[in-house]
DNA sequence: TGGGTTTCATACCGTTCGGTTAGAAACTCA
DNA sequence: TGAGTTTCTAACCGAACGGTATGAAACCCA
């Protein structure tokens, strides 16, 4: 099984090319006409290598996690409560308000809302935030029991008002508000959670 | 100028059918034939009365605007700057999780993010809501003119995150997340306020 | 150099998109 | 009843959609 022609294109950096597009234009807002000028892949090509559509969404959501969401897993691993949303609330911040990528965030960006048929999309972007706030939730008990948090604080609702503060950054971020003004909302909501878990 | 035949639609209600189409499934999500079906308005008809999708679109919005967010023009008339932070909290989670209509915010899903012809479509909902935000943070410069507020209380950050909470709520609410969970986000938004704006 | 293989560019598939046209149907008024 | 008006149904428009087939081009290996 001799090598054939050569590609034109690097697979990575169509992915990431990929991203991009979903992530300022959203899943029903991009046509595969954008990903493949984009991503300097043929048509056929796109097909065989990263499957339809849909196929190709799914990587690229996997992709934007490992990569463009590491600062929350960072941020998790922080080793006390109030580091963990501090790290969180300033580098979330930061990640929707990059110069060199679409501002926003590609799991809002990418379909809050879809057509009946593409439901799907929208469902399993909303379960991943889903899945990050549990995790903010498990940090937050163990905190607990660590005693680091009082034992009366609430672990749901501060890993929820957390997730929901970061969305509406996103949301802001979207629609063109700098950096130093999300910053600002950053510290109100971290004196929030001062508020709520101090003896 | 007698009266033709009779139309088989209100036109009130037919717009009050497509708000909630666009609501449920965004703008771009939307198609013709899912608002002349939920509308129950024949294609000619829908363009004759409402213009194109993009004019329907725009009285979809004003209609949203005058009824659905009345409860944020009337938290604003509240006396105190904690009451309008207090009640438009309140209300803006039971306005994003209402039985009887999708759950979230037109002005979030109707396009966060749009392909590259409908850019003005998304753009026209985030000056529409940073419209708001500024009525917010107007509101509060009143309030530290009245001495309601500390004098080096942040007006414009304070509207933001303010803002901001409420976006969050209704993308958590598009996902599926109850009111009571919001409430409990919310009370934490509400206890940001009083840390920040105690002298 | 010539087979085997892979990707290339291009044309094409049926369907749906937003939007329009043609003519029948249902009303008011004289 | 019949002229005038408006909305109805239904067929139609070009363009764009997601996705695929075809055949030439460019590589490896023998």
């Amino acid at each position: 099984m001799p090598g054939g022609r050569p590609r034109t294109f690097d697979e990575d950096e169509a992915l990431e090319r990929a991203v991009e597009v979903f992530w300022r234009q959203g899943y029903e807002g991009t046509s595969i006409t954008d990903l493949t000028t984009a991503m300097g892949v043929n048509k056929p090509s796109l097909y065989s290598v990263f499957g339809g559509k849909a196929d190709l969404f799914r990587r690229v959501i996997a992709h934007y996690a490992e990569h463009d969401m590491a600062y929350a897993r960072a941020a998790i691993a922080e080793p006390t409560a109030l580091q963990v949303v501090q790290r969180f609330l300033r580098d979330n911040v930061v990640a929707v308000t990059l110069d060199d990528k679409p501002n926003g965030c590609l799991s809002i960006q990418g379909g809050v809302s879809c057509s009946a048929e593409n439901q799907d999309v929208a469902q399993s972007l909303a379960a991943s935030r889903l899945g990050g706030e549990k995790a903010f939730a498990d940090r937050f008990r163990l905190a607990i029991d660590q005693g680091d948090l009082p034992t009366n604080a609430d672990a749901d609702a501060l890993a929820r008002f957390l997730m929901v503060v970061s969305e509406g950054h996103a949301v802001h971020a979207a629609a063109g508000v700098p950096r130093d003004a999300l910053q600002k909302s950053a510290a109100i909501a971290e004196q929030a959670f001062k508020a709520m878990t101090t003896v």
